[in-house]
Order: C-alpha cells, then sequence, then structure tokens
DNA sequence: GTATATTACTTCAAGACTGAAGCATTGTGG
DNA sequence: CCACAATGCTTCAGTCTTGAAGTAATATAC
C-alpha cells in the first residue's frame, strides 16, 4: 500500500475520535462540537455573518444555515439583518450564550490538556503548527 | 477564553479542511472519504466483522450498517455470513473494491505529501505520534 | 438446562455536512 | 439606467454520524 506515515488517515481518525471526547465533555452544557464551534466564532467574532462562520469552520455555508437557526432557537444567539447589506445576517451571542461558552471554555481546556500529556512544549508547539498548516492549506485564510 | 493551544479546535478545523481536500481528491474514484476508510480497513484485515470496522475507524457501529450496504450493493465488498457466530458478518473486498483500494492509495499518498510539505522527518514522527496517541487514547486499542 | 447477561448487529429520530440549484441583493460595465 | 456578474444566503437530496432502543445469537451462572 505504500503508506509512509498516513496522516491522513490518523488525521482522520483522531479527529473522529477527539470528535466522541468532545460530546462527551460536553454534555453537560447540552452542546454539540459543531455548535460550540459556531459560538466559539460567533464569541472571538462578534456580529461575524454566516459566510465569516463558513470560512472559520471550513464548512459549507450550507451547513452554517440550519445550525445558527438551531442556535438561534434555543436562544443561544441571535440573528440581525446585517445594517449595509440586506442579504448578510449577524450572529450575535445571546447572554446565554456567553454564559454556554464560559462554561464549555473550561472543558475543551481540559480536553486540551489530555491531548498534551506525554509531549514536551517544542513537540506541541510543531503540532500545533502542523495542524494550523493543514487547516489553512486549501483556503489560504488567517481565521485565528 | 484562556486558550493555550486550542490543539482540540485546530485538530477538528483541520480534520474538515484536510476531508475537502480528500473529497476532491478521491472524485475520481466516485467513493466519498469514509467509504475509503470502510475498503482501507477491510483490505488490512480481510474479513473483519462490521464491528471491527466501526472500531478501527472510531465510529459507532450503527453507522457502519448503512455505509456497508451501500458499499455492497455497489459492488466494492461481499458481506458473509461469519462461519463461527451466526450474528456476525464479514466484510470481503471484492475484485472491483481491491481495485478501488488500489486506485485511491496514490491519491491519498499525494495528499499525504502534500501535509508533509514544510515539516521535517523527525517533526512528521512526532506529528503522527501524537495523531496516534489521540486516536488511541479514549478506546484503548491497537488498530494500525 | 433454563434464566440472565453480553455481544453483534439493526433500526430510528435527529443533527451535521456536501454539492447543486435557486433567490434576493449588491456591484460593475456599458 | 440596464444588463450582467458576483455575493450572501437558503433549499434540496443524499451521505455520514450519534444515542437510544430493539432483535437475534452467544456466553455465563446457577
Amino acid at each position: 500500500m505504500s503508506d509512509p506515515r498516513r496522516l491522513y488517515f490518523w488525521l482522520q481518525t483522531a479527529s473522529s475520535a477527539l470528535q466522541q471526547q468532545a460530546r462527551a465533555a460536553l454534555q453537560p452544557t447540552g452542546l454539540t462540537p459543531p455548535q460550540l464551534g459556531v459560538l466559539f466564532v460567533a464569541h472571538q467574532q462578534p456580529g461575524c455573518r454566516l459566510g465569516d462562520l463558513a470560512r472559520a469552520l471550513h464548512v459549507n455555508a450550507s451547513a452554517v444555515t440550519p445550525m445558527v437557526g438551531r442556535l438561534a432557537k434555543l436562544g443561544f444567539l441571535e440573528l440581525r439583518a446585517a445594517p449595509t447589506d440586506r442579504r448578510a445576517r449577524e450572529a450575535h451571542l445571546t447572554e446565554q450564550g456567553r454564559r454556554a461558552v464560559a462554561d464549555a471554555a473550561p472543558l475543551l481546556v481540559r480536553l486540551d490538556h489530555q491531548l498534551s500529556a506525554g509531549f514536551t512544549e517544542a513537540e506541541l508547539d510543531v503540532v500545533a503548527r502542523f495542524l494550523h498548516a493543514t487547516a489553512t492549506r486549501a483556503r489560504g485564510g488567517s481565521h485565528g
């Protein structure tokens, strides 16, 4: 099969495994990892548009519409028409949304600690650089 | 937000971005990345059971059933009842399935080369070790 | 050897994602 | 101003995934 290191396969498998851990870790918040991802970006970029969310999360725009709809219905964020462009919609965190982000943050930090276990700081820097490079390779962007 | 390195976030984002690249790369084969994953495992573990596929890919058992059903209907693999356990079903690659794996392998190797670009061998070893550790942390297993 | 637990798988409802097609709005060139 | 392209979002069909609940077969306990 000529698999030199199979980084592709292991990245996908690691992601699947991590998704499960994240899902379990976030259970107390009642939110799924993708939903938290949306809230996180909306927290970092208040008033971001749906397209901004799609680009930041590297998902199709058509995946964002039902997500923000659900989150808005659940009261985590508020969707407003953009003032300058009537096509666009802005995502604003509600108080409940901010609370969810605040509640989830330590859980994800704990997850990060588990991920980091057994690796030196220098090694983790390499890993972070690799993941960042992989995330930004296709759609050359800067969304950190 | 106290994000030291946000390995969790970047791993998920890198995975999303990589999925898109893989989907595009595998387009000539007409198969999706998850489908190729099933065929790959079935190639490495001929006659593996559906539960083995689920564990190797780190997905729920209920995700495997429709996948192998589709792949069997498309002619890529054949499902046989296990000889020793009438509950279990074994996945065997057909000739078409073996061809698909052979066709996809170089495409994924190329993807691996892209992923590796800009990193030394030592760094890639660190990354591979990290991904392997992440993939096998939760369900302590040896599937590789 | 029957009751019970465990295992292997299936089915279901719901969420998440894609590509393609579509609508409304904005921008551009004449 | 008007045609036309580009942008922002939505909708659709299809795939992938989960957790919970269910069925069938096997293993364990007594």
